[in-house]
DNA sequence: TCTGGGGTCCTAGGACCC
DNA sequence: TCTGGGGTCCTAGGACCC
């Protein structure tokens, strides 16, 4: 019998800034997207007071003023290595498991011997990241991986469960019948609304409804949906994750650009930024897209526009991609706009030297390629930004805000935490 | 004043082929 | 008035995820 566990982080990006920060423990405390925008981790405690989760800072800046809540910028480099240890820690459990976000893994439990209890294991999991690693997490154990999801929903909204469900098909129906089925992996917005309109609230009724119904209303993506409700899995763990198929790098400005010289720098920093994770990948881009746009939510005159520039040959080489990035941005400017959003997506990502140029091209120079590895490591050892192309901007007024950063703790000398004994 | 970033998958529709 | 059928490939856009 195939049986997954869905190992899921509570509220993980707080998580992490209370492993070096104990004093953030039994606090409210909100983490913030890129650039301070939203929030996009929430306390226990801040969730209670009504912070919703995705909603913006300034919206709230009353609440998190009155009641003193305690507000990060993200720090992606501390989440990443403290993601890594989660996962070291739950591969003593399965030799199977799937990575599947910064905060959650799928383990394959199958091979479970009949006898075992499920949510003893679970219990124990739970138990070993917490005293290993320090974070919190919930356990969902089902079927599928989409039972699997919805056990850990479960597990997360009901302290009685004390973090570990496990849907067992004689309570099945009965759990399933008391969860809103927007809750199911896969149903989003506009798949909610389809459903909520022929009737179908809960996710039993979800696992009810008739699968040609759901190919109709949702595609084949809601059809397997069902399927898995209905514990036939359409998806396995994905244990070899297939290279990156595209690699983008947008921001919002930290304020509207409005030169035209400053956007070149933006766009170039981005090309730059997208051309080193490709040869950190060691992949090749054929296909380059650069787009800017004016705020979407405010009252500016709006505008957007994007270009897609096929490379003569593929490549990795920031000089030529910042290039053609510039190329494409000189034919969608316009002047006179309040540009608050700008990015750079490579597709048609292949493994490094393997693309197929095109006939009278000349090979990529091996040249290019020992400039671009002088610089990677010199940015490597000395820290990002040491060396780069002046295009990118000496200035860059317009880089993203981070006011409220914690420290690099886990990745930068001059951070680490001190104790004293 | 201030609203994230980076991915995947699926489908429709046009271009093109025989 | 009548004007094939079936296939592939490509891209844009919509939907979802965390």
């Amino acid at each position: 019998m195939p049986l997954f566990a869905l190992v899921d982080c509570n509220n993980f990006y707080v998580s992490c800034e209370r492993l070096f920060d104990p004093k953030l423990e039994g606090r409210a405390v909100i983490v913030l997207s890129n650039n301070d925008g939203c929030a996009v981790s929430r306390s226990a405690e801040a969730k209670a007071m009504g912070i919703k989760m995705g909603v913006p800072l300034f919206k709230i800046k009353d609440l998190v003023a009155s009641q003193q809540v305690v507000v990060r910028s993200s720090n992606y480099a501390l989440y990443g290595d403290i993601s890594a240890r989660v996962d070291a820690a739950l591969s003593q459990f399965s030799p199977r498991i799937e990575n599947y976000s910064i905060d959650e893994s799928f383990l394959d439990l199958s091979d479970l011997p009949l006898d075992a209890d499920p949510v003893a294991l679970g219990t124990a999991m739970r138990a070993t990241v917490l005293q290993w690693v320090g974070i919190p997490t919930c356990v969902g154990i089902g079927p599928t991986k989409t039972l699997a999801k919805l056990a850990n929903h479960i597990a997360k909204t009901n302290p009685s469960m004390k973090g570990v469900c496990h849907l067992r098909a004689e309570r099945l129906d009965a759990m399933l019948a008391a969860v809103n089925v927007k809750e199911v992996w896969g149903i989003g917005g506009s798949y909610l609304e389809r459903l909520n309109a022929i009737g179908v609230q809960t996710a039993l009724d979800l696992k009810r409804l008739d699968p040609v119904r759901a190919r109709e209303l949702l595609t084949v993506v809601g059809q397997r949906t069902v399927q898995e409700l209905n514990g036939i899995a359409c998806s396995d763990l994905d244990l070899h994750p297939k290279p990156k198929q595209a690699t983008a790098v947008t921001r919002s400005f930290g304020k509207p650009v409005t030169a035209y010289r400053e956007m070149e720098e933006a766009v170039s920093f981005y090309a730059a930024r997208a051309g080193e994770k490709l040869r950190k990948a060691r992949q090749d881009c054929g296909y380059i897209s650069v787009f800017i746009r004016t705020n979407v939510f405010n009252k500016d005159p709006k505008y957007s526009a994007s270009r897609s520039i096929r490379l003569p040959v593929p490549g990795n080489d920031s000089r030529m991609l910042i290039h053609y990035a510039l190329h494409g941005l000189e034919s969608i400017w316009r002047e006179g706009y309040r540009y608050a959003k700008a990015g750079v997506i490579l597709n048609e990502l292949v493994p490094e030297g393997t693309g197929q140029g095109q006939l009278f091209q000349p090979a990529p120079s091996g040249q290019s390629s020992a400039m671009m590895q002088v610089m990677d490591q010199l940015n490597k050892r000395m820290g990002r930004g040491t060396v780069y192309q002046a295009v990118t901007g000496i200035k860059r007024d317009w880089s993203l805000r981070a006011e409220y950063r914690s420290p690099h703790y886990t990745n930068r000398w001059t951070d680490l935490p001190k104790v004293r004994c």
